[in-house]
RNA sequence: GCCCUCGUGGUGAAAUUGGUAGACACAAAGGACUUAAAAUCCUUGCCCUUUUGGGAGUGCCAGUUCGAGUCUGGCCGAGGGCACCA
């Protein structure tokens, strides 16, 4: 058999993808969208599956006839940029399209479906005018604002990082230790939309409840009230939240965070000073600032309880009270709040139960934990004998008719910190004029570009260093303005960049109603689970605030359905001094073993982790197909793993897709080359050939609509050995061009190259269009019926569908190794389940 | 600590949703073709039996059921998310 030049047919097909598109007129509209990648040099396999996946989604939809949007854009904005521009002393800019450059033309050699006529960067002013106008608007609708706030700061970026930005108390990208610093920052009020962001979340059916449940964890939404504290002495209400109201009565002291207004009343005291200090020395990670000693400064101010005349509560200041959730300050039940027993222990504060614990009836100082369950309310006056739901509700509506506090809830999530004192990213429209006031620049002012000259090379943000950018003119008034410096947070240019797609080049607006809400909201959204949060939330919250600015638009949700792809992992390799070493210096020599190329020596061969270039276990999709083609690749890609789990990358399995591949080709072949051969026909073994097939057409249509991509390669491999080992039988030739060309249709979306190659060699008039699933194949074909006795299984029948019991009772009677079970026994019981089993219970 | 998900051969995994466990693939062993190699193809895969057969078996223990990988309860293990959120 000739061997195909899969790079000979690859290319030739490229040329026409990279220009066509996926658009049927009379379809309905499908919009397929993959997380636009960072332009970080070359792609890495991670998006290959990415890509992949999504050029499946793509073209099945396509083919069925749907008017498919798959667009590609560059998330080109960010640090990288920055730190590798001053590595080699030339232009963010430079860089970044360098490296577009090469990536796309890399994607391109995967031959995907990508409408490159839609291509946008968000580091292209065409991109980020638009970006500075959403801000406007945004801020004429009260979504920003400007707040001084403890911030997160990075000493090695220099920069302000968002609280998801920062992991285990260190930046996400430089690893150093983060730092409280208050500074003047804008920000998204994202909170505005806390309840709608969790509410809406219900409509959201196509995403995995996994990502779901995180974004409701992150959204943290908390029912309970607010409640004032007298203190005498100071002559003013201390208030604080809680959600526990039913165990006021087991209350015994309150603390308030160090960042309290009260605690200005201790700046004076040298113990005061000393407690700050302490506290601001407890590391900074979560774990530790979680596990860390509970402490406090005992105030000697003193607050009344609420419902106890003489009741007089201590106030503390302590280290576990946070001042940006809630008020700064909470009342202490040491009984049932571990947190608060702590630290009553600690300071040996008096431990009152409130809640009954059926399993346990130890009281006061005796308790060991805290009692976080419910149960039955006691020593709480007019509480007493209440659950604690009950008892949450009597004793909010007597606070609320006292006038002593409300009903409140709260949440977890914290507007969203935009401002970055970087270069490379996209100038915030704002100016500070000379009377202290700030404003938005005018609209026909934009955009605000960055300025090219600009030195990267001296620390802090370049922009505000640069001798002339700032300086600039207020258009109302002709007075001179100093420009904001700071940078938007590169999370802002993906959380609409989906929404440019539908209509990328309008110069004048950020996106044409019209068209947005056509292809809105996007139909399957595909990517890493590493953006189950910010980036999903954030893009949420940006719909929702584009619909409240503009209301053309009707879309309130961007993604309909979600689907988040597992990474790509590969085998880990060290040296004898303990060195990571890239899969390309290593020779396996058995499984588990391997040796170093260059010299011989052990490897040791570590467990499979995702890709990294730090573990130095990546393979470069490039060279891979370069070598066994894209269509091998992108099979191999798929074939193993369900798409949402990990897949272990494996030359050997890239191998056995491409030797399959050439196997297709092959057949395909063979089929066109069988025609000169007489054949003598039976129509028996057409049909029951025929019927096969379909059935297979139609399962590997059902797995591609279940994202069942692994399940669908199987059928592949199946289908193929059966079609192949009939091409000796009875059937005429006509039958296989036409199943062979069925099953190629079906391969388009795994691997078009080949396949639009196969089509047009079997002279395929519409090879653009999915082959017709037979829904009724099912019911036609025939089933297998289990023949259980006594629950084990005996024999297996292949019968007509919908066969009743006695008839298939004959049948067992008719089959040996069956009957030889019942013979001579009584049937106490039959168990009947048509076309799938029947089971005879017998006396032994 | 709290919340979630998942445990199936040497490996990646299937299993029409309660009905043949291990499809399909990788790796391994054996064989066929070949002077040889490559390529290709076939067979095997736990235990007992020479075979026909029979038995065990989806992390562990119990339960529901004619029947459990699938449902319920408990335990063990792995992964992920949140983390002093009052």
């Amino acid at each position: 058999m000739e061997r195909v030049n899969f790079q000979a047919i690859e290319k030739k097909w490229q040329v026409k993808f990279n220009s066509s598109k996926l658009h049927n007129k009379n379809g309905k509209k499908f919009y397929c969208l993959e997380m636009f990648p960072y332009p970080s040099g070359k792609i890495h396999m991670g998006h290959v599956r990415n890509y992949t996946i999504g050029d499946v989604v793509a073209r099945y939809k396509y083919l069925n006839g749907f008017n498919v949007l798959h667009p590609m854009g560059w998330d080109s904005f960010g640090l990288p940029a920055e730190n590798a521009a001053r590595l080699n002393n030339l232009n963010p800019k430079t860089w970044t399209e360098e490296n577009i450059k090469t990536m796309k033309e890399q994607l391109k050699m995967l031959g995907l479906s990508i409408d490159w006529s839609l291509e946008i960067s968000t580091c292209n002013k065409d991109y980020y005018k638009h970006q500075q106008e959403l801000f406007i608007d945004f801020y004429n609708q009260g979504l920003v604002s400007r707040k001084e706030t403890y911030v997160n700061w990075d000493p090695v970026e220099k920069t302000v990082l968002a609280n998801e930005q920062v992991i285990n108390g260190k930046g996400w990208r430089s690893n150093a230790v983060v730092e409280r610093k208050k500074l003047s920052q804008w920000f998204f009020n994202i909170t505005k939309f806390s309840d709608q962001l969790l509410k809406d979340m219900e409509s959201l059916e196509g995403w995995p409840e996994k990502v779901k449940l995180m974004q409701k964890n992150w959204i943290g939404k908390s029912f309970g009230c607010e409640l004032d504290f007298k203190i005498q002495s100071l002559k003013k209400n201390l208030r604080i939240f809680t959600t526990r109201p039913d165990t006021i009565f087991g209350a015994s002291f309150i603390a308030i965070s160090t960042d309290h207004k009260i605690c200005e009343n201790f700046n004076e005291d040298p113990n005061f000073k000393k407690f700050q200090k302490e506290c601001s020395k407890i590391g900074t990670t979560e774990e530790a600032l979680a596990n860390a000693e509970k402490l406090g400064f005992e105030t000697k101010l003193f607050a009344e309880h609420p419902f106890l005349k003489n009741k007089k509560l201590p106030i503390y200041v302590a280290n576990f009270v946070l001042m940006d959730y809630g008020n700064g300050a909470i009342f202490g039940c040491p009984a049932h709040d571990q947190r608060d027993f702590d630290f009553a222990k600690k300071y040996n504060l008096p431990i009152t139960r409130v809640v009954e614990d059926k399993n346990n009836s130890e009281v006061g100082e005796k308790m060991k934990e805290a009692y976080t369950g419910t149960g039955k309310i006691v020593n709480s006056e007019f509480l007493n004998n209440l659950s604690v739901n009950e008892a949450i509700n009597t004793i909010i509506n007597k606070i609320e008719e006292k006038k002593i506090g409300e009903r409140k809830t709260l949440f977890r999530l914290k507007d969203w910190g935009i401002s970055r004192q970087r270069y490379w990213g996209c100038p915030i429209p704002m100016i500070y004029l000379e009377d202290g006031s700030v404003v938005p620049v005018d609209k026909s002012e934009l955009p605000i570009t960055l300025p090219e000259d600009v030195d990267l090379n001296s620390s802090g943000n370049p922009l505000e260093n640069h001798p002339r950018w700032k300086k600039t003119i207020h258009k109302k008034t002709g007075k001179p303005a100093i420009r904001e410096t700071d940078t938007l947070d590169t999370f802002v240019d993906s959380s609409w960049y989906f929404l440019r797609f539908c209509s990328p080049k309008n110069e004048k607006y950020p996106f044409e109603s019209k068209e947005t809400n056509y292809w809105m909201p996007v139909d399957q959204y595909i990517g890493g689970i590493e953006h189950a949060i910010l980036h999903l939330l954030y893009s949420r919250f940006f719909m929702k605030a584009v619909k409240q600015t503009n209301n053309e638009i009707k879309c309130s949700e961007p993604f309909k359905n979600l689907f988040t792809q597992g990474m790509v992992c590969h085998e880990t390799y060290k040296d004898l001094e303990g060195n990571w070493l890239d899969p390309l210096e290593v020779e396996k020599t058995s499984e588990k073993k391997a040796i170093k190329k260059s010299d011989k020596s052990k490897v040791t061969v570590g467990p499979s982790e995702s890709m990294s270039k730090s573990k130095k276990n990546t393979v470069d999709p490039e060279t891979m197909i370069k070598q066994y083609g894209a269509d091998s690749v992108r099979w191999f890609m798929l074939s193993d793993s369900p798409p949402e789990k990990d897949v272990q990358w494996s030359d050997a399995g890239v191998v056995s897709s491409s030797k399959f591949l050439q196997k297709i080709w092959n057949l395909n072949q063979s089929v066109l080359d069988r025609n000169k051969t007489k054949i003598k026909e039976d129509e028996k073994i057409q049909k029951s050939f025929e019927n096969k097939i379909d059935l297979s057409v139609y399962k590997i249509d059902s797995a591609i609509n279940n994202f069942q991509f692994n399940v669908a390669i199987a059928q592949f491999y199946e289908i193929y050995r059966y079609f192949n080992d009939s091409m000796k039988l009875g059937i005429n030739n006509s039958i296989f061009i036409k199943n062979i060309t069925k099953i190629m249709k079906l391969m388009i979306p795994f691997t078009p190259h080949l396949a639009y190659e196969c089509l047009t060699n079997l002279n395929c008039k519409e090879i653009d269009q999915w082959p017709k699933i037979n829904e009724k194949i099912i019911e036609n074909s025939e089933v297998k019926m289990v023949i259980q006795i006594n629950g084990k299984t005996r024999d297996v029948l292949a019968i007509k569908r919908n066969l009743e019991k006695d008839d298939v009772t004959k049948l067992v009677k008719k089959s040996l190794k069956a009957n030889k079970h019942i013979m001579n026994k009584k049937i106490l019981r039959t168990i009947f389940v048509k076309n799938k089993i029947i089971n005879y219970i017998v006396n032994n």
